[in-house]
DNA sequence: TGTATATATGAACAATTATTCATATAGTTA
DNA sequence: TAACTATATGAATAATTGTTCATATATACA
């Protein structure tokens, strides 16, 4: 008997999506330590500014960063603890393979 | 200053990666309750045997899933606890959005 | 107002990937 | 051995997706 509907199951498989990609991967583990802009995530990553906004979008519209203006700077941080929590999770299991 | 370095960040997010499709999530949701053989995780969750068995072929290369041999069938499992843990954080997530 | 800086975005392109279909392999049983 | 069942796999196809490049938007400051 399964406990998760199908609607649940993709919207899951969503969610694990954006976490497998390595560019927003290294997005996130930035904002692990702190709130950056834009460019200084670009920088501290090494990727290209656009680049850099084309993945803040689709982890916006996701719902696992937050943003706040601060002069022309966009300061981005991580929506909540569970972002922080599945990284972390993700880490030990390749820590202990 | 990052703990992380840019291999192992390429590993979570291949990791993730695995998580980030709908039918491999269905096959590891399936695979929470019982271990089942090829046919029997094509037929619950609704997924053609050569579609099952591609995945499940992604998922045992990730060491994701293990299996035995029962006669001529092949019984496939979750390979270890992280997996069902990062599957629920998963859902965890999804609920409370 | 004009210039510089920060960020976002659309289009194009290349690469990856999931499914289907056909078929191969292997074990079981009559 | 022959027929059947379970599983795996290669090739082809369609769809998705990440980056780059060029450019748009918007804010700050001189």
């Amino acid at each position: 008997m399964q406990l998760i509907d199908e609607d649940k199951i993709i919207d899951i498989s969503e969610l694990f999506k954006i976490f497998g990609d390595s560019t927003r991967v290294k997005i996130i583990n930035a904002l692990i330590d702190s709130e950056l802009c834009v460019c200084e995530i670009a920088s501290k990553i090494n990727v290209s500014q656009s680049a850099v906004s084309h993945q803040l979008r689709i982890l916006k519209a996701s719902k696992l960063v937050k943003y706040k203006k601060n002069g022309n700077c966009i300061y981005y941080s991580l929506a909540d603890e569970h972002v922080e929590k599945i990284f972390k999770l993700g880490c030990e299991h390749i820590n202990e393979l």
